[in-house]
DNA sequence: CCACGATACGACAACGTTGTCTATGACGTT
DNA sequence: AACGTCATAGACAACGTTGTCGTATCGTGG
């Protein structure tokens, strides 16, 4: 166990526990000698500051909270722990995660003690919690400052990070049609989820820009999940006219459209490439290998951390509505390829 | 913000701040009607006791770190977070990740320091960071209560939480049998893991009991990833009398076991059985649905965790060997079926 | 050489709890 | 009536840090 205090530290230098203090948060208000002095006695005695007495004391508590949902895969989520970590990590901080919808956990009440107990400096919000209007008044009503990654919609409402995720999709598009391709299906997201209607719109003005008219029978429903991406893969391989080409808004959707030409006895990529949106796991195990766009998500998080940690600093921050832009990447794969 | 104190609760209950600090704590020595009066006046106000300051005082932090290591998929450490966070809610205290092998952070300061400021009452530690030499003298030199999640080797070293891997593997090779299979291949995982060796022993011993000499040629090599797995279906398939149905030692490799059978035209389950170990995320969305052990991993962290919690009340539980066992189940999806 | 403003540092009181020790009654026993 | 015993409760000092304010010491300009 870490026995030695501040105290010990400020004995063996020779000045009071005030100066260790100042030299520990870069404060100024200290010679350049004694400074060196405090600094290697820190180095070498391995001290490190008791986070309790110190938030106890400054009313801080170096500690980030990553509220999450469990909801489908745990990679999302995983990435996003890792990003804020990083941040964390670098700026002396803890994460601390918090979940909000074990069963038998009110999401309310139970997310509220937590959070009060928790005495967080701050929040990283992922999606879904970040559109959680529920979630969202009850950490507002705590005072709590928090950032948003990759928010739906309430722009404006605080700080968030982000990509661009229609952009992405106008890239993408554009990359199958300098394949060659020229009918090209889409696998539409859910109605009401931002970000895949921002994956279609950037369809079709890619689409638009090459003068195609696009086809209502070529944008077929899905709901994110691998099963409606096989329903409409079948329908759009159906097609009097079948596309040489599926851009599915997710991974797991474009996993069933692999299904769907695999029951079609259709080979990827000769016979149909298909790409997808996100870069989760599955992309990389599956076989073919899927096309596909990465999102930063550990990089948002680790910004969405960061900007927490700098805010800190500047509590006019909290009213403010920053926002940070990340790139986005497409990766090549086996799933597509020039017709 | 809550700025309420145990003073403004002392104050208003017409008691000491002791008593009060007696009561959140259930202690003995309050009279029923000043504890109720006491906990009215808690619930009343909202009050949550001020982390910082009671763990400034008890020396006892309120925070459970789980120690993992960001490897392959997010799922094994997402189910073990949220297993973990179950106990913690249910005692009140709060759950920190720590990650060791993020690039740049070395593993060996890198933790050492976080866990000198973290001040974690006790850890939590999934495999493979329970079975990892170095990081275990790190954690045992802070003098840091730990237990293991389904840890490889070192049983004794410390409590931990285990399911019997051997068992399991024992009732699933059973299963096929009952179903008719009697030329059953099995896939092996890395021969330094441990997990791997007790489901290998499963298999063999079920065969054995069951009067079967099990051929070498059946037992085919891997490394619990998928192409691993694509290859030594193939080579099983391959054989002059190739099996009726393949256990393979690990859901990732039975992945794989499904693209040999494709691969070779033959249809899952009609042709071959197929079933793995893990109960993963790609078990549920592959095509069909895979028949596996489902391995309790969030209710192993979650025991693991509260042994922790339990055992801090008890200081002579550091130096016991504890060990908890839970409960297998095996899943029937559609790649398994009667021959 | 003196006054003066910086600069560098220290003394001391918070911060909100828990741990230790002591005080007060009520009650039963002799 | 005097005395222990028990249950209940409070006073007070930690815990290790930061914030506030005060005070030497030094260099500088007049």
């Amino acid at each position: 166990m870490s026995d030695i205090t501040i105290v010990d530290i400020a004995k063996q230098a020779g000045v009071s526990i005030k100066t260790v203090s100042r030299v520990i948060n870069r404060e100024e208000g200290v010679g350049p000698a004694t400074r060196a002095r405090v600094e290697d006695l820190i180095e070498k005695l391995g001290y490190r500051p008791n986070v309790s007495a110190r938030s106890l004391s400054s009313r801080r508590s170096y500690l980030i909270g990553v509220v999450f949902m469990r909801v489908g895969a745990y990679h999302y989520v995983g990435e996003v722990q890792v990003g804020a970590m990083r941040a964390c990590r670098r700026a002396g901080y803890h994460m601390v995660i918090e979940q909000v919808d074990d069963p038998g956990q009110a999401r309310g009440p139970g997310l509220e003690q937590a959070l009060k107990a928790g005495r967080f400096d701050g929040l990283v919000l992922p999606p879904p919690v970040c559109d959680d209007p529920e979630i969202l008044a009850i950490i507002e009503a705590q005072g709590l400052s928090y950032v948003r990654v990759a928010p739906d919609r309430d722009f404006g409402r605080s700080p968030y990070v982000f990509m661009d995720d229609q952009q992405a999709a106008h890239d993408m598009t554009a990359r199958l049609w300098d394949l060659g391709h020229r009918r090209i299906g889409f696998i539409d997201g859910p109605a009401d989820h931002g970000s895949a209607r921002r994956r279609r719109e950037g369809y079709m003005t890619a689409m638009a820009e090459r003068g195609v008219r696009v086809k209502p029978e070529w944008i077929a429903g899905g709901d994110f999940m691998p099963l409606s991406g096989l329903e409409a893969g079948d329908r759009l391989l159906g097609l009097p006219e079948p596309p040489t080409a599926i851009f599915a808004a997710n991974d797991s959707m474009a996993m069933g459209v692999l299904s769907a030409a695999s029951k079609r006895g259709l080979s990827v990529p000769a016979d149909l490439s298909v790409v997808g949106f996100d870069d989760g796991p599955l992309a990389e195990s599956s076989w073919p290998g899927l096309t596909t766009v990465h999102q930063p998500i550990a990089e948002m998080a680790e910004a969405a951390a960061e900007m927490l940690i700098e805010g800190f600093g500047d509590p006019r921050f909290r009213s403010r509505t920053a926002a940070r832009q990340l790139d986005y990447h497409i990766v090549e794969r086996g799933s597509s390829t020039s017709r």
